[in-house]
DNA sequence: AATGACTGCCC
DNA sequence: ATTCTGC
DNA sequence: GCAGAATGGGCAGTCATT
């Protein structure tokens, strides 16, 4: 197949936002992938060549792409950037070096999707010294082989950033409509985009699912989790007040702690193996021995998939250590040992989805949790089930909420007692609350140009605070202006004017301005930095407002940032 | 051998 | 992680 | 209410450069 079939698929994809049209459009493209013996090819269609659960990476991201358009094109990487700079999309950016490019010079013969395919693989496989030249040479090979359309979505493919408006839900509604009828039934059509989303929660790849679907619904039904694999987990909404969470969930809801931890995914296979995942299903298993070993001690069954959030403590003091110490540990392949020694962790279990062969994610949450109980021992800071209180009460909830905070926890999760695992949605079966903080005036120092559907703005803005008369950095922030012009609020282009004359100095995307523009930050947490002059940086920053009011002598200063952190 | 640029992935 | 936006 | 896109801090690993 020509690579041109999939290009124009993308580029009708992008054409329109309604949803519906796009799951049509993926449809006609899925049937014919199929009958074409290339269900593989639908990873093509989320940006990527393996599935998910693979832990295999290309390797290319924003500065070695534009080291390998330039090689493709023969341009300078300077001027690559200035154009990056004015439209935010280095897809574009390739699709206009290759339509300037003289005619002559274009590879006689259409580049097929096999190619592409293929050298994006062979990508992931190279590694070692050279490694760099040998993969930005692939790329450039089939840039130099590619129309203007062809580099667009090279280049974004790379990136891992199609931008067509598609991701696993119009997947799921786009196989469902290729390979059923339904016609104008709703409830027919409901059913089958469940069954569907069902076979994808259960294996996590989307090609087996296109095989399975084309030979019909049985197929599908008869796909299970493979054991030792990972599987989606349920994510939560977020609210600020507690009638709301109960609003979501309904009376009576069960609620536990928000620990400052990172999900993990633990799964035993029959053969007594343990391993690990990430909430975005990377294996971590390696990295978690002592974790292993607490799982084949003190869980009961043969074999089972679990879902717990693993909150690090220092072992000498015995106190939670907050994310940042325990990340140290995530991506670690040396000095393990060392590490699970300095920083154990605890595990809470919250949540259990398999069990001896069973799959129990259609069961009610309660029930579920009554087995947890049931398999899991706890063992103090090995490992323990999730506290958690069963109230219709909002003055009781309020009370957890606040012990919680005062534990130093997050915040709290509420679940709805009935509610089954639907895995990969944020649909309202678990709602989390966090409290807010008080917001800082911070004044920008520098900002750096937007991307996609941002670009060509200034969208990212350094601020700081005050220290001696002197601005210190205590971080970047984005989120929170509005993207499109409405009644209130800031939006990039208005921030973007603004800014513009204050500009000393452009380097890449980043511009320097002086230092007048005030604006409202809000945050999670400060802590400390290796990266920013004060010393501290934010989590979670985004603006709440813009202060064309506030003297910027006026701002916070070091001495309240210190305090907070 | 040390440092820095870059990437990917936790939150 | 948070936020904004379109369906 | 949900999904999709664009963005934050900071961590370890890899590779290139000094």
């Amino acid at each position: 197949m020509d690579y041109s079939e999939f290009v124009d698929v993308y580029e009708s994809l992008a054409s329109t936002t309604k949803k519906l049209e796009k799951a049509t459009i993926l449809a006609l493209f899925l049937k014919k992938l199929e009958k074409k013996g290339k269900a593989e090819w639908v990873y093509l269609l989320k940006g990527k060549v393996v599935p998910d659960y693979d832990a295999r990476e290309i390797g290319i991201s924003r500065q070695l792409a534009i080291k390998a358009i330039s090689k493709g094109f023969g341009v300078s990487e300077n001027e690559i950037v200035t154009r990056l700079r004015k439209i935010g999309d280095l897809g574009e950016i390739a699709e206009e070096f290759a339509d300037k490019r003289k005619q002559g010079v274009l590879f006689s013969g259409k580049l097929k999707t096999d190619k592409v395919f293929d050298n994006l693989r062979k990508i992931m496989e190279i590694e070692g010294k050279g490694a760099v030249d040998r993969k930005l040479g692939l790329v450039s090979e089939l840039l130099g082989q590619a129309t203007g359309k062809e580099a667009k979505y090279i280049v974004r493919t790379l990136l891992s950033d199609l931008r067509v408006g598609i991701a696993d839900g119009i997947i799921r509604d786009g196989i469902a409509e290729a390979f059923f009828e339904f016609g104008e039934e709703s409830e027919k059509k409901k059913e089958i985009i469940f069954k569907v989303e069902e076979a994808y929660d259960l294996t996590g790849d989307f090609a087996e699912v296109v095989e399975a679907a084309a030979e019909g619904k049985s197929a599908l039904g008869k796909l299970k989790v493979h054991p030792g694999r990972p599987i989606n987990v349920l994510l939560p909404v977020k609210v600020t007040e507690i009638e709301e969470a109960f609003r979501i969930v309904g009376k009576p809801a069960a609620i536990e702690h928000k620990y400052d931890g990172f999900r993990m995914i633990i799964s035993k296979e029959s053969n007594g193996e343990v391993k690990l995942f990430t909430r975005r299903l990377e294996e971590v298993t390696k990295q978690f021995p002592d974790v292993v070993s607490v799982v084949s001690k003190y869980v009961k069954g043969d074999s089972f998939l679990l879902d717990s959030e693993a909150v690090g403590f220092d072992s000498e003091t015995k106190k939670y250590m907050p994310f940042q110490a325990i990340s140290q540990r995530i991506k670690r392949k040396y000095d393990i040992e060392e590490l699970a020694k300095k920083l154990p962790i605890e595990l809470n279990i919250f949540d259990v989805l398999y069990l001896d062969g069973k799959n129990l994610m259609p069961l009610e949450f309660e029930k579920r949790r009554k087995i947890v109980e049931k398999i899991v021992s706890n063992r103090k800071l090995k490992i323990r089930v999730a506290m958690q209180i069963v109230t219709d009460s909002e003055k009781k909830a309020r009370e957890f909420y606040e012990e919680a905070l005062k534990m130093g926890e997050e915040g709290v999760m509420f679940k709805n007692l009935k509610a089954s695992y639907r895995q990969g949605r944020r649909v309202g079966y678990i709602v989390k609350m966090k409290p807010e903080v008080k917001d800082l005036d911070l004044v920008i120092i520098g900002a750096e140009y937007g991307t996609g559907k941002r670009g060509g703005w200034l969208t990212s803005y350094y601020v700081a605070c005050l220290n001696d008369g002197k601005y210190l950095g205590v971080g970047k922030v984005s989120s929170g202006l509005k993207e499109i012009e409405s009644e209130e609020g800031t939006t990039y282009a208005e921030m973007t004017k603004i800014l513009k004359p204050l500009i000393e100095e452009t380097k890449g995307q980043y511009v320097k301005v002086k230092p007048s523009i005030v604006v409202s930050v809000t945050y999670q947490d400060v802590q400390k930095s290796p990266s920013y002059e004060s010393g501290f940086a934010l989590r979670f920053p985004r603006i709440t407002a813009y202060r064309p009011e506030k003297p910027v002598k006026e701002i916070t200063t070091l001495a309240e940032i210190k305090k907070e952190s």
